[in-house]
DNA sequence: ATGGTATATCGGGATATAACGATATGCTAA
DNA sequence: TTAGCATATCGTTATATCCCGATATACCAT
């Protein structure tokens, strides 16, 4: 369909999108990990992430206080969208150093303020 | 590439680029035959086609005083992202009938006024 | 050269998007 | 219930995007 198909293209059409799903690539994140390695405030990140989440990109699940945001790799059509972009995301050095940013991220001690 | 990326997703995060692009999946097309088809004005394809060419989805080749324009089929990156694109587009009325009329459209009908 | 055709570019108006800080909501723990 | 933390939403501002008509450019035929 044609608008779901703009939906997803639009929503990853956009840096900062890129990167936290990029980022999501490493492993489930909750959004005050997020916000802090991306570096935009938290509503910002917010905003983001409700758009991936209505292009059916991203899904949540509450974990107690925190809202935890991961990849839908459910279906196919994700399966190799996910590819592609991690295809087109190889040997770009910010995008290698925020994986590796999520990865080692620890939310008891990057969220706790 | 972050950037490249931004760039590819944003050109086709747009209805009627995906139009474009879903028409020339029938057959290489001049600016006009696309114009008529998809009820735009001509400088308004004329700048769809601009960004699809700078995102490196879509090439031109003149054709004396026409101007061809067809989807870049060599890179793989390419191939992979427009079999996705295709099966985004099947079942779309309006998408199959756009890509029905590309394929019977005749410049020198279409376009001789 | 002139006239005609196809395409590209420019300028402007309307709408959409991205960013932020401030505030609201929702949950947990004391 | 209250306090505190994580997240979502709201209001605003700045910038980007989309559309059009008008104009410029490029090419072809006479």
């Amino acid at each position: 369909m044609l608008n779901k198909t703009e939906k997803i293209f639009k929503s990853l059409g956009e840096n900062n999108r890129l990167r936290i799903v990029n980022m999501l690539m490493s492993k489930p994140m909750c959004v005050c990990e997020i916000t802090e390695i991306i570096g935009l405030s938290q509503s910002t990140v917010s905003g983001h992430l409700r758009i991936l989440k209505e292009a059916e990109i991203i899904e949540d699940t509450k974990e107690g206080l925190w809202v935890e945001y991961s990849l839908i790799k459910k279906d196919e059509l994700n399966k190799t969208l996910f590819k592609l972009v991690r295809s087109m995301f190889d040997n770009d050095e910010l995008l290698e150093k925020e994986r590796r940013s999520a990865l080692l991220a620890d939310r008891n001690i990057l969220c706790k303020k």
